[in-house]
DNA sequence: CAATCAATGCTAACAGTGTCAACATAACTT
DNA sequence: AAGTTATGTTGACACTGTTAGCATTGATTG
């Protein structure tokens, strides 16, 4: 995590808001919890702490951002999954499955995504943004599903799906469970969404 | 949330080590986030911020106590409901139901039950405390499930309940999904365990 | 009862944080 | 070339968790 511009650094940087997303998805990648530190992300940049100030409004604004670059990045994993398993049933299991894998590849990034997509700051900026991202997802749920359900049925299998692997993928960042693939698969395909 | 002792307060406390953890559930109970502050916390005692290091090692270990007593908590509730509807299936249902629903009522201590839980400190002291009270939770739901189960069978749907309940609580509290009673039992209610 | 000692409190200090104000330099515009 | 805007910098403030050293109280002994 050395400076990214070790000798002859010009004043401007060139670049240092995408820098500061590509540095701190980075530091994401390689620790547990989703904490950044606005002081340490500058100093891995070679630049002073304020710097970053000129290009987001505060700590959170920064979070926010990474959170919503990550959010994009799960729903492309998703979607991935689905169209390789070639939609269906298949492609709607695929999804959930992924969801879990996606997690435990990327666990700060994951629990970053959702402890900022309830924030209100989002929807004063952007009210699309993060927002809009979270339908994407929950309407890729709601797609990938059997076809024929009433709506109301839509609605509770779409929690029920979303509620499950999510919490599987919980539990599993938290050491509760450890992860098993296999039956990772298993528990996600226990439910019959038939059912009453 | 005005110290305890206003006037007169002598030098010691009396129990300084109970009267942080009661003050430090009541913040919980008021308030989001999982985080408390050694330093407000002190200050709302009417005690110096050194003070607790008396009684905690650190702030973590402050933390450990409160989410152990937290995971206690919770436990009774579910221990209550499930006795409460006379055991069974319907009594395992309820089990759930009243999982999301503590959740609710106690966001901040449910979150700081489960980001604490996985910790190593824990084990170090007392190998059985938070270990064994989440084993006991998961015991449980073990026994409150129908009982003409594969052992197999068994495990995937112990893993498949708690993650359901789990992930719905976790998305209420973080304001993915609303929070429907109704709803959430018919979500609760849609698994059915006998399916292959 | 008096002396000692452990338990429990305090203040001062250190390193770390997010953030703001004021200033400096580079780049862009006219 | 001059002025303006964008983007850096340093210095400071208030906050945090934590440690070291000192003070006071309550309990345990001789």
């Amino acid at each position: 995590m050395l400076p990214v511009l070790p000798v002859n650094a010009p004043y401007h940087h060139g670049d240092l808001r995408a820098a500061a997303l590509q540095m701190g998805m980075e530091k994401l990648e390689n620790q547990e919890q989703p904490d950044l530190g606005l002081r340490a992300l500058a100093r891995d940049l070679g630049v002073s702490a304020t710097a970053l100030y000129r290009h987001f409004p505060n700590k959170d604004a920064l979070l926010d951002a990474l959170a919503l670059e990550g959010l994009s990045r799960l729903g492309h994993s998703q979607a991935e999954a689905a169209e390789a398993a070639g939609g269906g049933e298949a492609g709607f299991a695929e999804v959930g499955i992924t969801y879990v894998e996606w997690a435990v590849q990327h666990p700060a990034l994951l629990r970053l995504i959702y402890s900022r997509v309830g924030r209100v700051d989002l929807a004063i900026d952007d009210p699309s943004a993060m927002g809009e991202a979270f339908r994407q997802l929950r309407k890729g749920i709601a797609a990938k599903m059997p076809g024929d359900l009433a709506p109301e049925e839509r609605t509770a299998a779409t929690l029920h799906a979303w509620s499950l692997v999510h919490g599987l993928a919980m539990l599993i960042l938290d050491g509760q469970i450890d992860y098993d693939p296999a039956m990772i698969r298993k528990v996600v395909l226990m439910t019959d969404f038939r059912a009453p």
